[in-house]
DNA sequence: CGATCGTTTGACGGTGCTCAATCACCGTGG
DNA sequence: CCACGGTGATTGAGCACCGTCAAACGATCG
């Protein structure tokens, strides 16, 4: 019901009819410094030195890559807008996702010490990307402090946000997992001014079963299950998080959904109207292994 | 829980008589700034201004807590020698396992744009960190782009690792997990000098297990397995390397050891001798899920 | 020597991976 | 317009892996 409607739909692109596809525009406007260092999480004042600088601005259409991995690489990229899936090809041809960056972070720069990408990014959805090239981006840093200070808070941010990946993934059982990749989803949404409870997946569940480690019918059972406990209002990539306290709950526990809630798979035939079926328990005792 | 022998023991510590523990030492020489550029990663030549700079280095006891979750953060750390883990406490009280720093690696650099730490840092064997206040290592930085481009390309590297370990994790099967793990490891000490065959693992099972989001049990099982495969020796927290193709081969394949390995239980009783029992199979096909 | 903790191993039960079929959606071509 | 092929998502059946509980062994420290 929602796919139709959407401009930057897909992973394998539904919703973009193949003639208009085309790698990446390297047109497009150019984009303010000021603008950069707002969205690296830097102090919004101008202060620096040169607030007005103009830089390369590219638009990425949904399901393009925007490097390879293994690319020489002399730039880094900034995210104003869309969201990219990170991956790296294993040789037995899978395809291991490794983060869904968005807004504000930074790609590429692992590359910055080797010169060559360590993954390959592709676009989820219409995106737009500002192009740093080092040399460059080093002379900035070194004229503005502004500049300079946000990237590292951006870096700092990416750091952090690095170790809730780890944290998401540590978790043993899948709901648990899938629990985690939604809050943190939602609370990326939040960052954003978007609805935290609202959330369009862009991503495929193969992708979300990559990066999470599981299967990707286990991911469908999740959802199933996480919709079966009414914390969850499920219709394919629309996810509405109805029950926060819930799913924290069920986050924080090691092992899955404790006993309070036995599990049960969804109802078959009707999922939509049985969602609110048996509230969730606040959460009584949650125990480590 | 572990708190009660207080100053910064932790489960697993021995060979350090109780006698003898305290905190961390303020005290210690100071380290170069030349040094610390070399360590970071940066090019040897001290071609910046200040190459004879000191900077404060503190000496860290073997389980010491070099700073907590939460703790107002001012300055970062850079890991001289020794090996460190990063950790959050659950409110369950589960310890969550999320990185084994070592040398070159920057701490706490997350806490820049929060203020707090993200995570505790406990050392798991004798250490010794460069501290650098922000606001110091901000006019350092500008002053000299020799130290800058180090601190860059160390965190370039250490982005490249969050994904390394990302990569780490989603593997599906517990071996290939602890393969992966074990050849992380391994490169790591072969960049240190160290030998990359023989790991002297100084992290506990428990700890590895938080970090993969295994059962401890399961990892014990694991290394098990890998020694009954004839691709480790295992004693202990003494793991020697037998076959690094094997381990590779274990390792890429997302599914663990194919059917070429079927997956006997190690030999019960003495695992020592009966290592090489039976060659590992070359690899022949591996699946994708 | 006894206490504590880390490591290993066993047994059992449940979760999740594999294989497979089905449905829904979209784009293409008749 | 509808049949057809392709892809994603969901659901089921079967079984192996792995988490849990339990016990035993070893090392270290008091």
């Amino acid at each position: 019901m929602n796919t139709t409607t959407m401009p930057g739909r897909h992973p394998a692109d539904r919703g973009v009819p193949a003639a208009q596809r085309c790698p990446l525009l390297p047109a497009a406007p150019v984009g303010r410094l000021s603008d950069l260092v707002r969205l690296l999480g830097g102090e919004a004042q101008g202060a620096g030195a040169s607030c007005d600088m103009t830089i390369p601005l590219w638009r990425v259409r949904s399901g393009a890559t925007l490097f390879h991995e293994g690319a020489h690489a002399d730039s880094v990229h900034v995210i104003r807008s869309g969201t990219f899936k990170c991956l790296r090809t294993l040789q037995d041809g899978y395809e291991q996702v490794l983060a869904f960056p968005g807004p504000g972070e930074v790609l590429g720069f692992e590359a910055r010490c080797g010169g060559h990408q360590a993954t390959s990014a592709v676009a989820l959805e219409e995106a737009c990307v500002y192009v740093l090239p080092v040399r460059q981006l080093d002379r900035w840093r070194q004229a503005d402090p502004v500049l300079d200070r946000a990237l590292m808070t951006a870096l700092g941010r990416q750091l952090g946000r690095a170790g809730a990946m780890v944290e998401m993934m540590a978790a043993v059982a899948a709901e648990v997992r899938l629990a985690r990749f939604l809050l943190w989803f939602s609370s990326r949404m939040a960052e954003l001014g978007r609805s935290p409870s609202r959330l369009l997946l862009c991503m495929s569940r193969r992708d979300i079963a990559s990066l999470l480690g599981v299967a990707h019918e286990t991911v469908s059972r999740s959802f199933g299950m996480l919709a079966g406990g009414g914390l969850l209002h499920v219709d394919n990539r629309d996810v509405e998080i109805l029950d926060f306290e819930g799913l924290r709950a069920c986050t924080h526990s090691t092992r899955g959904l404790a006993e309070e809630m036995p599990r049960r798979p969804p109802r078959t035939g009707g999922a939509k109207a049985a969602a609110a079926s048996q509230a969730a328990v606040p959460l009584a005792g949650t125990v480590l292994r």
